[in-house]
DNA sequence: TCAAAAGTGTTGACGGTACACCCATGT
DNA sequence: ACATGGGTGTACCGTCAACACTTTTGA
């Protein structure tokens, strides 16, 4: 059986119509920090059981942007994070039911403050350290490969790090932020030297105590600095 | 009246089905370095006698890659030329005919070894300035925009200005090539020196002569040596 | 001989990297 | 007192930017 949905009453065109979907990729960080994946089990075919990306058809009625927020919103309950397209993916046979065109987006979040539920259609959900995958449905490993490839390189000259952090942090979280995020060590004092000549941080006079060593300042990401000096042609760099 | 186009048999999900196209913003340059962008006259409403990028709707029976490169030799003779998916545009009122979603390519091509053909579909086809366009289609300025950013970002740190020039080329070419496309005159002494000892140019024994001064010597750009360089984590910097 | 572009080196400033020790805190 | 991570400065080196004159060629 047919469903034609939603043809508009201008059409008149013999043009082909493929379905679109949205797909997100959603990156976090938990401590001690492992950067991880959030992904949702199918609960039916193709694929019944195997492990995707959260996403979903995009509507006649709302931009593609519109749909992976909403998308976003719906399978984890997060909204108001960091998200940006990454890539279209567009080969014929992605989708064996038919011919299906994806607009990947990958976000940053911080788990901290905005806590993942459970999504709401019952089928599980759950976070996954990007060396412990497990297979997932159609093309989806290409479409992580290809944003873990764009989230390492756009973090070294923008600061879409801060993202993955709770607002308040220690210069020692946001090391080792980059130093997963990179996969190599970075010298510890060259690293504070370097962020926090850029000016981009406002220290705290808070410190994280309770911990059995020396308290470590915190810092909050300065936005309204961090504007400022992208009018000026500044250039975040590592 | 409706037409319904090739709805695949396996097709029993109620879900919208979107127009998508590619457009095609193909970058060229002439002597002296201009760069210049192709566009297409409509001949038919919406937007009769604008001026449009080339594109098309996408096949279902072809990938997004495919259906860019079929459109681009359609619409201008170009074949294997430098083609990367730029980005997907997909806000709801885009075509006013009906929901359209549109995944944009930029290629670069080099007039003098590609000359392009007015179009066969017997439309007229012209370059034009980026400084002298005329109001154009839809929202393809918006995709000329970014088309433009990414241009002048990925110029920096990979090698595909060469695409641009023929084969062989001189260091005074290329870096009027890179001033027009940064926008901003450069030192040539830096330039040559930075240039040569990439060790990415094949210097040859011939020289551009018939020209009412010092006749200059041709290069050509070494892929070979580029992707051997590249492997070693070499990597291209202006 | 003139005009027009080709070609060529040096220096100073700056930023990046390498590197080791003392300090504060909780157990 | 000890274990754990927090915090700090210097010296060397390489890279980038600034800068001007001589050479070749055809008109």
């Amino acid at each position: 059986m047919f469903v034609i949905h939603q043809i508009p009453m201008l059409y008149t065109y013999d043009y082909p119509h493929p379905a679109v979907t949205v797909d997100c990729v959603i990156f976090g960080v938990d401590q001690p920090t492992v950067l991880q994946v959030l992904l949702i089990q199918r609960k039916i075919p193709p694929f019944a059981g195997a492990w995707a990306l959260p996403g979903g058809f995009v509507g006649l009625d709302e931009s593609l942007d519109e749909a992976a927020r909403r998308e976003l919103a719906e399978e984890t309950g997060l909204k108001d994070v960091f998200l940006e397209q990454l890539y279209t993916f567009g080969t014929v046979d992605r989708d064996p039911r038919e011919r299906v065109i994806t607009v990947a987006y990958y976000a940053l979040v911080n788990l901290t403050e905005h806590p993942v539920q459970a999504d709401t259609d019952a089928s599980d959900a759950g976070w996954f350290p990007l060396d412990r995958l497990p297979p997932l449905a159609f093309d989806h490993g290409l479409i992580l490969e290809r944003a873990i490839a764009r989230l390492k390189g756009k973090i070294r000259y923008e600061p879409i790090g801060f993202e993955l952090l709770p607002r308040r942090f220690t210069l020692t979280e946001l090391q080792k932020l980059y130093e997963t995020i990179l996969g190599q060590p970075l010298d510890k004092r060259n690293f504070r030297k370097k962020i926090l000549a850029m000016g981009l941080l406002r220290s705290l006079e808070i410190f994280r105590t309770g911990v059995a060593n020396r308290a470590a300042r915190l810092y909050e990401f300065d936005l309204e600095a961090y504007q400022r000096l992208k009018q000026d042609g500044f250039s975040f760099e590592l």
